[in-house]
DNA sequence: AAGACGAAAGTGGTTGA
DNA sequence: TCAACAACTTTCGTCTT
């Protein structure tokens, strides 16, 4: 696939160019591929560890504004540049044109939005270690929001942020808020805003968080065995019944219930552990651990 | 010495007037 | 837009293993 030498005049001094997307000769400009595939990571990894461990790159490639803010418009006073009117045939042909012009200029900036938008949801997808289906179905969703004209105003990067975090909601995968703000590199707040106008606007129905949903994230990370997450699971549907999960942050119930677990299953963790993982602090732990303890009536030993 | 526990004060976000 | 509010965090002192 790599090509060598320029087809056009021979020469072999060829330069890439990442940014567009092409490789051109230097000698006569010639573009000689165009779209450069991202062929993705040459590794592989097996687990989030490897993930996190082999993952690299360095900072985002950050893109200039479309069209740096300038447009070109074809004014609508129908006169010549001295002021003088002009024929109906002549109002009529830059009728058109105005028309055309606008029309084109809409088309490519959302070319390019979209163009920009997609590199930037690859990358936090593979950095949040998102399967392919829900990159698309993260894709889909964001064309959505272009046609619908959300965003504007926004950073696309805010944006593509949301997607990701309403799409990772929709299809239970456990992924915080805080999370993908880190490798979107975007604010907590604004990514969440952002959110929660899409799901306004495109009437997105988004299940509430499940706490289950983090348990094997969280028992995956402190390589507790599978009897440990069955274990966590069934405590959470209990907690579920009693109504002990509404209000509270899911991470923190599901830590609570993952570390109630581990002790009864002879693999504790300490509580800093598993708050570490799970992200939040002990304390919290504490609290809904002190909940889970008395209206489930499990007894843990210590 | 380390972990567990809980009280008290502080912080950021949501909600309802 | 502002104030009340709940959840969560930070900090710190005490108890248990």
């Amino acid at each position: 696939m790599s090509v060598k030498k320029c087809p056009r005049c021979g020469s072999t001094s060829l330069a890439r160019d990442y940014e567009r997307g092409e490789v051109v000769c230097t000698e006569c400009g010639y573009v000689v591929t165009e779209n450069i595939e991202d062929l993705g990571p040459e590794w592989r990894a097996f687990d989030s560890d490897q993930m996190a461990s082999r993952a690299r790159g360095g900072a985002p490639t950050k893109y200039t504004r479309p069209n740096k803010g300038l447009v070109t418009e074809i004014d609508q006073y129908d006169r010549d540049i001295r002021g003088a009117r002009i024929s109906q045939k002549k109002i009529a042909q830059l009728s058109r044109m105005r028309k055309w012009h606008k029309r084109a200029s809409i088309a490519t900036s959302m070319e390019r939005n979209l163009a920009i938008a997609l590199t930037e949801l690859d990358r936090i997808s593979s950095y949040l270690g998102l399967s392919n289906e829900t990159k698309e179905a993260a894709a889909l969703l964001y064309r959505k929001c272009v046609q619908k004209e959300l965003g504007r105003g926004r950073l696309i990067e805010s944006l593509v942020a949301a997607v990701i975090y309403a799409v990772c909601r929709m299809q239970h995968i456990p992924r915080t808020l805080d999370e993908i703000a880190r490798v979107a590199g975007i604010e907590k707040k604004e990514i969440g805003r952002a959110y929660r106008f899409v799901r306004r606007e495109l009437k997105l129905k988004v299940p509430l968080t499940d706490p289950k949903s983090y348990v094997p994230k969280f028992c995956a990370a402190l390589k507790l065995s599978g009897k440990v997450q069955e274990k966590a699971v069934q405590i959470l549907k209990k907690a579920m019944k009693k109504g002990l999960v509404s209000g509270r942050g899911p991470t923190g119930v599901a830590a609570a219930a993952v570390y109630i677990a581990a002790a009864l299953e002879g693999e504790r963790k300490t509580q800093k552990e598993v708050a570490d993982v799970a992200n939040v602090t002990e304390v919290t732990i504490r609290n809904r651990y002190r909940e889970l303890k008395k209206e489930l009536k499990l007894k843990v030993e210590l």
